[in-house]
DNA sequence: GGAATATTTGACACGGTGTCAAAAACATGT
DNA sequence: ACATGTTTTTGACACCGTGTCAAATATTCC
């Protein structure tokens, strides 16, 4: 067999990068191929379509973000919890690589992979296994506070809830840009969800 | 002068429902025009890209819909007015023409737009601009319910959480499809905003 | 060294965007 | 009625991106 020439996990990274800055769309494996140092041949010989080598390069960054989640929800009361979630969240929409106003935002990156006629199935259902991951672990975090007393009320509708509110900051994040707002709508959920009476 | 051969009004319906159903970079001129019976190249000679053709019919689509909204906040208790406020979010994500399994969902088609490098400023702002004037509709709103002792609470960071959730119930939509799911989170959220104890 | 195997490479077909000049259709003034 | 000017239509073109394919290439194993 003759070995590859390219690493396999770097062009997931560069893929990835390129993805999130000009969107799935907007980036072709031409520009991929450019930024790696690769035939662009060799990206579908190696990955199949860009829809596949997209799925990888998600899959890898899904990872990572749960995780990078799950030690934020780990430590500390309730409330200083959900503040390390919602930093982390919004936070993600604009922390890599690029300095530069990049105009796709992480957490909504999928959308515009999901954007074709119903080929990338798969790119949604992805999209959707994330967020119920999150609200999974959101959930549990809740369910942790109820028992130590710091919350009362449905945790899952409370998950639910949450996790409807990031990707609303995710989409605001897109329209405006405007990262102090966001924090002051993050703040005001967990008030409202933590039951803070002066809201 | 030579006089159009098509109605401006009728492709910009044809346009919009085009986008919504296969998003913007998902639909070519060719596809519009075909369903128009009208020749590529007059597409581009009046309206002179599909970014302008999608601005044209957003805008439309936009002043429809706030007119909508304004009706649906405009009748009843202030906890009736919002549950028609989501109820038409959430309808809206879906209805329109085309009955099949449509993969983009209104409330998030303008994203798909936004995708570009940063030429596609225009979109942003569009979507940007409608938000704002939700949210602006739900303020005043809250502002009437407060004044009748039905709210306390800050109007503007109250409607900017609603709005922030109707966002994320687009996103949600997107990905998992689950209206009766959509319409509990909808419902956990005004019982949130109005305070209802049993939550 | 030779065979088997996987990767690379370049060419190709196809479709979409956007541009352009020539042809066509109408309104107007004479 | 006819010529003129203006705008739309039409078809051709260049350019770029996706995806496919066969030939060339490099490596491992026997």
């Amino acid at each position: 067999m003759r070995p590859r020439e390219f690493n396999h996990d770097d062009v997931l990274r560069i893929a990835f990068d390129q993805f999130w800055r000009k969107g799935v769309r907007g980036t072709s494996l031409s520009d991929i191929a450019r930024d790696a140092g690769v035939q662009r041949g060799s990206l579908y010989n190696a990955f199949g379509s860009k829809e596949a080598l997209f799925l990888q390069a998600y899959e890898r960054y899904a990872g990572d973000y749960l995780v990078a989640l799950q030690k934020a929800l780990g430590a500390g009361s309730l409330r200083k919890r959900l503040t390390a979630f919602f930093d982390l969240t919004i936070t993600n929409f604009r922390s890599g690589s690029p300095p530069r106003g990049c105009p796709t935002t992480r957490g909504l990156m999928e959308l515009g992979a999901a954007e074709g006629e119903g080929l990338d199935e798969e790119a949604r259902q992805a999209f959707a296994n994330l967020v119920s991951r999150i609200t999974a672990l959101v959930r549990d975090t809740l369910s942790a506070g109820a028992a130590r007393g710091e919350f009362s009320g449905n945790s899952a509708a409370a998950a639910l809830h949450i996790v409807t509110v990031t990707r609303g900051l995710a989409v605001l994040e897109r329209a405006f840009g405007d990262e102090p707002q966001l924090r002051k709508i993050a703040a005001h959920t967990i008030d409202l969800v933590l039951d803070k009476k002066d809201r």
